[in-house]
DNA sequence: CTTGAGATGCCCT
DNA sequence: GGGCATCTCAAGA
């Protein structure tokens, strides 16, 4: 895995030193890569004048049009038109009616696929992401899965197709020591056939930020 | 700690 | 009309 990928650059006016926004070419690559090197980046959400961030320590990659667990696999509809686009783009979609779900796009135009951000662990404004996901007791169930998350981001689909390299959604690298991963299948595709055991799920090993699994295990 | 069921609306056939 | 890349709550061990 690529973790000091060049596709990075300071952002205009900051110190020159970090922390560094992720650009296309960090996400123009397959997105199993994509899906693995985001893991302990920063996710940043600006809304009302202040950035809600997270590092990201649950990731799923969906591979392409070929993977059967991907959207795209059934063919390019008005849901899943943004993956089809170029990479560094925000693919959300509304999920069981009641969640949305945070995807990067990755890969080449025309090949559609995409990295499902499922969790985070809270860093910056945390009491304002706290708030917004209904005050739970505990920290650790602010953002640990994809609809926790985009809650407490104040991420829905009015946020589709939002350029990753702009000033509402983005990622940052802060130079911290490569997390130590782990691999599992993904969650959710039981329908997927050969795909459904690919081990393309990735989270930080250990992480108590990371999505529950069947209520068993944290990975 | 665990399990099971219900909520809920959009997309696509 | 069916299915869904989820979450919460209540109840049991």
């Amino acid at each position: 895995m690529i973790h000091n990928h060049p596709g990075v650059s300071r952002q205009g006016g900051s110190p020159p030193t970090f922390p560094l926004k992720l650009l296309r070419s960090f996400y123009s690559r397959p997105a199993v890569h994509v899906a693995s090197d985001l893991l302990g980046k920063v996710l940043v959400r600006r809304l009302n004048g202040r950035n809600l961030a997270g590092t990201v320590v649950e990731t799923e990659a969906y591979a392409g049009p070929h993977d059967l667990a991907c959207h795209a696999s059934k063919g390019r509809t008005r849901r899943t038109e943004v993956m089809f686009g170029p990479a560094g783009h925000a693919y959300i979609y509304m999920i069981y009616g009641l969640f949305f779900c945070l995807n990067v796009v990755t890969d080449h135009e025309d090949f559609a696929s995409a990295v499902l951000i499922r969790a985070i662990e809270p860093l910056q404004n945390v009491d304002v992401m706290r708030k917004q996901r209904g005050n739970p007791a505990r920290e650790n169930d602010i953002a640990s899965g994809p609809g926790k998350l985009c809650r407490a981001l104040a991420i829905d689909k009015g946020l589709n197709g939002a350029d990753l390299e702009g000033k509402i959604l983005w990622f940052e690298d802060w130079q911290v020591p490569p997390p130590l991963i782990s691999t599992s299948p993904r969650i959710g595709i039981d329908y997927a056939g050969e795909y459904r055991d690919k081990l393309w799920r990735f989270f930080i090993q250990g992480n108590p930020h990371v999505s529950r699994v069947k209520f068993n295990g944290r990975g």
